[in-house]
DNA sequence: CTGAATCCTTTTCGATACTG
DNA sequence: CAGTATCGAAAAGGATTCAG
């Protein structure tokens, strides 16, 4: 491979990973890293149920802080992910929603949480496994 | 943090979302929180053309330090997604390779990235009206 | 070469208080 | 009801140094 004493301090900031991702890179891997974000999960799965308001989402996904939910509902927003309807009336009423987008990304993300789900059990017997070996002795 | 000793655990089972992650709930959180972290994504991407030995990955994952790469493996290797091999030599050689189980995680996560790049373009053009949409005020 | 350990900066996030 | 604004604790992560 490297014989010749020349060492590529390049590394030029051409992202992560030439060879992978590769083209548009650096949003993919935004868009990756928010299907992985705890309260995005949990918040687009709620909604697969059908439209919520604020207040029933909060309490739907327990242990999400105000806060977050906002965070997480504007970013979902903004991305086209979900559909936010708020209606004129006396106590402010407003109601979140999937779009199909968020729809096809719940799916992929489903797979993942199916996933995870099925090799749960090989995956905690790797652990305490990996544990032991290293904690004991 | 709290005083009063009560914690919220993941009490999800009388949300509308009870059919969820709610049984193994904090392992599968984990699980889809490290399928989604950055590293690991490109980590077993680059893993999934062969093992590698550490230097090699460190060049392969552009951008990525010795301490994120030396923890993300760790991290693989207790669930049990990549294989550890050191071969008693005098420079010391260390090659990682992806297990059976370790590529299945990546087809769930190529799913994932192609999902991302399939619908790139329709992300953008949301954020671009959203944020013109919040900047105009 | 392959890490482990330390320091220190950046980011994340929960708690709290306040507004239309 | 549906948020916004701010603060501090905690976690993540990079750079650096040392070791087997």
């Amino acid at each position: 491979m490297r014989a010749d004493g020349e060492i590529e301090r390049t590394a030029v900031r051409s992202g992560p990973c030439a060879r992978w991702p590769a083209e548009q890179g650096e949003t993919i891997r935004q868009i990756v890293d928010r299907a992985g974000d705890k309260w995005t999960v949990l918040v687009i799965g709620t909604l697969q149920h059908g439209p919520l308001r604020y207040t029933d989402l909060q309490h739907a996904v327990t242990g999400i802080s105000q806060r977050m939910l906002t965070h997480t509902l504007r970013q979902l927003q903004r991305d086209g992910l979900v559909t936010r309807t708020a209606y004129p009336e006396v106590p402010p009423r407003v109601e979140y929603a999937l779009t199909d987008l968020g729809t096809t990304l719940l799916d992929a993300v489903t797979a993942l949480v199916d996933w995870a789900g099925t090799h749960h059990d090989e995956i905690q017997d790797h652990r305490a496994r990996y544990d032991s070996e290293t904690t004991a002795r």
